[in-house]
RNA sequence: GCACCCGUAGCUCAAUUGGAUAGAGCAUCUGACUACGGAUCAGAAGGUUUGGAGUUCGAAUCUCUACGGGUGCACCA
């Protein structure tokens, strides 16, 4: 449609604007109309012009209009009016949607897919728990973000790393030993106190159950509470709860490219090289026995300490190496971080400290999502009730399923806070907005089969022109959209418009069902519907591929 | 106190990134196939977009301000 019409608006452009010396724009808005009397496609290109053409808009429109006529073919734009403070409105041909079906349904599985991102190297890097113990609710709503932005990049034909930090060093971790080493201790005397009061310890049942897989394996002899020892623990608790994150992940259909290791950055020396780099910058100082990053030189207000006096870096200092890592040495055009609202404090910091490194701090887009609160009946729950503990990712998903917990996860902006509604998830019906995406692809494979059945073939070519009534049009105008709103999300990052998309264009085919008969129609018309089925379903499948749910064929 | 996010129908959220009459779902009320899956469809009702000011052809969207909610402001990560 626009790509039809761009050509002729902007030689008609030029026409009305050389004579005043007025440049022609370089990007025309072609939108489409939110009301469908407006035509089906806009522009407000004469609004635009009109201060620099000294002219009225609807004057501007008005010979814009006479010039766009003379050159466009009358069979395929019907109609080209003016309206409103200036707006023009095209109409094309009802049998133009139709036409346009074909190609969709050649393109099958790989429909909507855009090559915008094409040698594009882009890293995602989502989840990033460290591993001290389950995924709750806000790393599922992290994950389904990173993932399906994932998939979102890779259908525009971005080269997609999916990464995972980690950070298995530090104080976290030996807390984590201590925690295991403690509940050891206890499983042979009862005594043995696990104060509730140390907020360093890790109170979860998980703990528990790794002390005891510790007690199986080597019996009483990891009782002192030495260094060697509680290293064993530890490594046993990690182990045990990475182990258990990818369960997790997997379980979502979720898989990481790469795992990165905080570690390495000390191993490999980049965070040595990545001080002396900023020292040489000379945003680096030493006070009260400490080493400072002056933010206060890349206009923020307040320096921070990267390195604490006791010779240990703080979180700031491996987070701009790796940063820095991902941008020049392993050459990502595009970074995308996938953060919890609780993040939000450290990001201009690394930015800072990345662009004054001479990176170019715009490759990075960094994606905040909100808080999650779970509801009942009206109001916030924090256990479980199946388990009796603080929800956790798996809770969510043995209660409701995969599909159901990553379409909640995703279904709304990231940047609002979400509600997620137990009492609606719960909901094995019509209420549940999961089931009604899913039911329309069950339903078109399901007439798809019963024509099967009774021995009706589909014909591998169908007159799609044939396809006129308003149902029928508007179903195939939200199919032609696919590809649009597949290359919007990866401009926007933003999950949620494919949510909606897809349930938008669900209505328009329970429309369509609803008001158009297919098996028994006269034969043309048959296979025409037939060829939109097929065009529809494509979009539902791949959509909710790109979602990361699954598209049955039955439910 | 400072910074960031948010405030839209009774509830949960949209709004093509500054466009035309602000749209969906749930809840409420009323209807619809002896036919391809009623997990569906149609209709009614529901709004001063938190208040106020500004920017312009045009504001839910941008600016300022007040109010309300969330998050973050360590030599924790």
């Amino acid at each position: 449609m626009k790509s039809y019409l761009t050509p002729f608006l902007s030689e008609a452009l030029t026409a009305i604007c050389s004579p005043f010396g007025a440049e022609v724009p370089s990007e025309i808005t072609l939108e489409i109309p939110r009301n469908a009397e407006h035509g089906d496609l806009s522009t407000n290109v004469a609004m635009t012009l009109a201060k620099a053409l000294k002219k009225n808009p609807r004057e501007i429109a008005t010979s814009l209009v006479e010039s766009l006529k003379s050159r466009v073919d009358a069979t395929i734009v019907t109609d080209i009016s003016i309206a409103g403070a200036g707006f023009i409105n095209f109409t094309f041909a009802k049998d133009f949607y139709g036409k346009r079906l074909s190609a969709v349904i050649a393109e099958g599985a790989k429909y909507g897919e855009n090559k915008q991102g094409s040698g594009v190297k882009a890293n995602v890097e989502y989840v990033s728990a460290n591993p001290t113990g389950l995924l709750h609710v806000g790393h599922g709503r992290n994950a389904a973000i990173g993932d399906t932005i994932a998939n979102i990049l890779v259908w525009n034909g971005y080269d997609v790393t999916r990464e995972y930090y980690f950070n298995n060093a530090g104080n976290q971790m030996n807390n984590l030993g201590r925690s295991v080493h403690l509940r050891y201790l206890q499983h042979f005397d009862a005594n043995v106190e696990f104060s509730e009061e140390d907020k360093g310890l890790y109170h979860g049942e998980y703990i528990k159950d790794i002390a005891q897989t510790l007690v199986v394996k080597h019996g009483e002899v990891l009782k002192e509470p030495n260094e060697a020892n509680l290293t064993t623990c530890r490594k046993a608790a990690e182990e045990w709860c990475f182990a258990t994150i990818r369960a997790t992940m997997k379980r979502m259909n979720i898989h990481h490219d790469v795992y990165f290791n905080e570690d390495s950055l000390y191993t490999d020396g980049k965070v040595n090289d990545t001080i002396e780099h900023l020292r040489d910058k000379g945003v680096v100082y030493e006070k009260d026995g400490a080493t400072w990053l002056a933010l206060s030189k890349m206009g923020m207000t307040d320096d921070r300490v990267i390195i604490k006096s006791s010779g240990e870096p703080t979180y700031r200092l491996p987070d701009i190496a790796y940063h820095h890592d991902k941008l020049s040495r392993r050459k990502f055009d595009l970074v995308v971080d996938i953060f919890g609202a609780d993040h939000i404090a450290t990001i201009p910091d690394v930015m800072a400290a990345v662009e004054t490194l001479g990176e170019d701090k715009s490759k990075v887009r960094v994606v905040i999502h909100q808080f999650v609160t779970l509801m009942k009946d009206g109001e916030q729950v924090k256990m479980s009730k199946r388990t009796g503990r603080s929800y956790t990712l798996d809770d969510l998903m043995e209660e409701f399923g995969e599909d159901v917990t990553r379409f909640f996860f995703i279904m709304r902006g990231v940047s609002t806070h979400l509600e997620f509604d137990l009492n609606l998830a719960e909901e094995q019906s019509e209420k549940n907005p999961v089931f009604y995406l899913q039911y329309a692809h069950a339903r078109i494979a399901s007439v798809l089969r019963t024509a099967e059945e009774r021995g009706v073939t589909i014909a591998a070519t169908a007159n799609t022109a044939l396809l006129l009534h308003p149902s029928e049009i508007d179903l195939i105008k939200l199919v032609l959209r696919f590809p649009e709103i597949v290359s919007r999300a990866a401009e926007t990052l933003e999950p949620q418009g494919i949510a909606e998309f897809l349930r938008d264009v669900a209505a328009a085919f329970h429309k369509f069902y609803h008001d158009c008969r297919i098996l028994g129609e006269a034969d043309d018309i048959m296979q025409a519907r037939f060829a939109l089925l097929n065009a529809a379903k494509t979009v539902l499948k791949n959509g909710l591929s790109i979602l990361g749910i699954s598209a049955p064929e039955k439910m």
